[in-house]
DNA sequence: TTGATTTATTTAAATTTTTCGATGTGTTTA
DNA sequence: TAAACACATCGAAAAATTTAAATAAATCAA
């Protein structure tokens, strides 16, 4: 039945990670792609994005690399375009993390 | 019964208010100093993080700061000390706001 | 293959954030 | 009242982040 005792609760996310999250959430424009990340019923495109964020090409990239790089967002190249889109374990892990800093 | 249809969910944190809340989390020194108001089963003082972080005083006076202008911890003065406590309600509606960018 | 399109990288400037010494303010204690 | 204590504020230096122009790389279309 696996009803082993289980170790103490720990978060995957600990201050390093958490912080690494905090800091990519913690600009306009990489809260705003998340949005549009999560308007799009299908997935995003990195062209789309120029049309909705008054950033040049390069700050854009630049907003989903930092993203990318904590794997908030997952990207999959299709052809010349990218698909991005939000990897849920992470926000939630992360979300963990913030609840565990309520008082028991 | 106040059963009146209610107006379409509307996060109480919106972009601006959680890049604010992302900036403040966005630093190893406030995790910690979060990390540590929880342990606490009373309150924090001041003075206490000074054993904790390897800061000058001035400078965690400066993260505290942050922490209380956006109102995710309450500073409460007490004779020449000051008790620092979180605000539970502001970090819900941030994980309210983290929530809602994940698929429907 | 050539040219257009999409995204990434490099580099450098502008801005923001972090840090701490010096100092100020209010409070307690001697 | 004077000294000690707790915390905040100011000012300046150091570090990190943001931004975009220039350019590169990869893919598609003709």
């Amino acid at each position: 039945m696996n009803s082993v005792a289980l170790p103490a609760k720990q978060t995957s996310v600990n201050i390093k990670k958490a912080e690494k999250i905090s800091k990519a959430l913690a600009d306009p424009n990489r809260l705003q792609i998340l949005k549009e990340i999560r308007k799009k019923e299908e997935c995003l495109y990195c062209s789309d994005l120029q049309d909705m964020i008054d950033l040049a090409q390069p700050s854009i990239s630049h907003h989903l690399k930092q993203l990318t790089d904590i794997e908030l967002v997952v990207a999959e190249k299709e052809g010349r375009n990218v698909k991005y889109s939000l990897n849920n374990k992470v926000l939630d892990d992360y979300i963990g993390f913030l609840e565990s800093l309520k008082k028991a």
